[in-house]
DNA sequence: TGCAATGTTGACTTGTTTGGTCGAATCAAG
DNA sequence: CTTGATTCGACCAAACAAGTCAACATTGCA
């Protein structure tokens, strides 16, 4: 029950770009270095991220990746999903590519898995990047305000 | 976002033998069977499930294995954890064992990533062996009506 | 006692996934 | 045409998943 890294380094860099705004592109180096995240393995994961839409990019001297969708209309979920496949415990209960998995109606635990998944997708499903950003700045100026008092 | 297919096994063989009931030991060979699951491979996770305190066996002719408690009090979650670790999308939001992420304090995604982990938890803990075991007995149950009509 | 049925144990195998790295190519702007 | 950036595909090591196997210990029953 737990993401790929790859995947967890995916939001991290959409995070990113989405704080940085949209006017300038930002560079992969600048990204890896704000999140952490191996730059040769940030590289490819971009790539990817480009290929599903999610980001654009320009290349030569002034290039960088920037999102191609503004943080509201991005959530998680779609990253997860494109990142590392169908959310779902086990593949019989996924919603895009459900799989047979031999007990053909007859599944003991199509119920249960069933709430396990939609518990999980009401969460990612519903938070956007936007989202994610605001609760962040939130939080730092409660911190403000408190250290402030 | 998975499950092992072994935890997957593990639950279907605690549902067998609560299927079962506790008169007799049940062969691992009838649960490998019934739940159609690898006779080796189950062999080595009931196993770990008797090392785990929820399955007790005897062996010899007339042996198998048995639920150490009745099915009420054994939660899914608590098989899920034994056989696949916490259940946690990213390791620093685990209950039983956090992980430092390096952002100390500073993650933007600890409040997002607990929201899943505690989404998750609410299902598969709240679900005892004898609450799908029930679920299924209405859900035949209907369906013979339905056939009856 | 001896045999057959059963669980026990731990090592082994095989294929896939994860988490990267590297080098050469390509492109854009000044 | 040089400089600073992305792009693409190949490559790689380690860990993990899923399953297999053989030899052994224990019990019930004839």
């Amino acid at each position: 029950m737990s993401v790929s890294s790859k995947c967890y380094y995916a939001i991290r860099a959409i995070y990113a770009l989405a704080e940085h705004g949209a006017s300038e592109p930002m560079r992969i180096a600048d990204i890896a270095q704000k999140e952490m995240i191996p730059i040769r393995f940030l590289e490819v994961i971009l790539g990817q991220l480009k290929g599903g839409g999610f980001v654009e990019s320009r290349r030569g001297a002034e290039g960088g990746y920037r999102l191609s969708k503004p943080p509201e209309q991005i959530k998680v979920g779609e990253i997860m999903r494109y990142v590392d496949g169908p959310i779902a415990p086990v593949d019989c209960v996924s919603q895009s590519r459900p799989k047979e998995c031999g007990f053909h109606g007859e599944c003991h635990f199509f119920g249960f898995w069933g709430r396990v998944r939609q518990a999980i997708s009401d969460v990612v499903d519903q938070t956007t990047f936007a989202d994610l950003l605001k609760e962040n700045r939130d939080r730092k100026k409660a911190f403000v305000n408190e250290w402030m008092i």
